[in-house]
DNA sequence: GTGTATTTGTGAAAAATTTCTCTATCTCGC
DNA sequence: GCGAGATAGAGAAATTTTTCACAAATACAC
């Protein structure tokens, strides 16, 4: 019942969020239920793919009516895991580290950004959002009583990889990475890029033939 | 010769971007050339798949040796379309907008932010980066004299459809959408979207077996 | 020059993903 | 309750993408 997840094919994973972010709209305005085709045509997402993605981790829905939306809203944060806080560290406290401390999206969803980290001593001490900015080499003590399972990584390129082995050393798992690098980490930890120049050189190519 | 594209995979598009990063780095690095299983090694990406997506664009190898990186990047930056600057105009004042505009690596790979929109009136007439900060509604009148084509949406959700309705309006071809929302564009409207929640919680997703 | 070791480019095979299609099921108005 | 209409779920087909495997081409040592 709890849907035991065989094997589900990247792309599923990557859209789950997709229906969740829609199903999560839709409920905000007053709707009770949806079919699979109305949620394809508001995410732009193939009705058949929709009922497929779904069918990997049970049956959601009632035929003849659609998908309970908050039935399907409980369902789908259960799946991806949001159904616990989790609690976040953040490596770089340039602009980009700043802006995302202060991003609220994130702690709406589940996720606390508990501790920030940086090199640079004079920004070790300052406030950030809502943390302090502590030196790296603090991460190990820091997070030896938060024991968070997820990092930011927003520092320059030519830094990653050592803030990468740092978080990975004090126990983190999944990583989302901002420096515009590929990043050398095990197996067992997950790591998501999340590279601006690269998003808009692939925007470039679709302009090209000018 | 320029290589005429008949029909690229979507994946493979993306993962142009990844090799052009790694031959630019190993051409910081000092290396002259390089096989297709030393840049896989790197990307993390399948020798054969690398071969494979170039060959969709020309012949740019040499059997016995690999690739000359100077000529690769050549080639590669060619076909993303980065042989040309692009004017970018951005929506959003906040954080995340403000963080962006300071970003240089837009800038270092010619992509420049040449002005910014906010509908709040506070926000307005401030300097945000290198550019002042204007009224969404003063969009066409900019942008007629600047004719850029790429936009970058960083709103809030609620409002990023009305960014994206007015930057299409003046003639944008290609969005980079910050803004946790499925867009409605014109099918030749490119929209890439950079979802920070939905990155999140993808991660979630490989944390959850706990 | 010659021979061996590399490495590309690519057709074919394999794997993964998406889409189609149809049946069983459920709703809802009467 | 009954029947018409709607919709989920899922096997099969189609499509797309990745990987394999090898011939042809080149480099480089001697």
């Amino acid at each position: 019942m709890s849907a035991p997840p065989e094997k589900i094919p990247q792309p599923t994973i990557e859209r789950l969020s997709a229906y969740l972010q829609c199903v999560r709209l839709m409920r905000a305005q007053e709707s009770a239920t949806a079919s699979s085709s109305e949620i394809a045509r508001r995410t732009g997402i193939n009705a058949a793919q929709l009922r497929k993605d779904l069918s990997y981790f049970g049956e959601f829905g009632t035929p003849g009516l659609g998908y309970d939306l908050r039935a399907l809203e409980a369902h789908l944060s259960r799946i991806m895991g949001l159904d616990v806080e989790r609690d976040v560290l953040l490596v770089g406290a340039g602009n980009l580290g700043r802006a995302l401390s202060s991003y609220t999206g994130f702690g709406r969803r589940g996720f606390r950004i508990v501790a920030a980290f940086d090199v640079d001593e004079a920004k070790v001490g300052t406030a950030m959002g809502p943390v302090r900015v502590h030196h790296l080499r603090e991460l190990a003590a820091v997070n030896a009583e938060l024991g968070a399972e997820v990092g930011v990584v927003a520092v320059p390129a030519s830094a990653a990889q050592v803030a990468v082995d740092a978080l990975t050393a004090v126990g983190v798992r999944a990583i989302l990475n901002f420096a515009p690098v590929t990043l050398a980490a095990r197996p067992e930890i997950t790591v998501r890029n999340v590279d601006l120049t690269s998003q808009m050189e692939i925007l470039s190519y679709y302009l090209r033939s000018t």
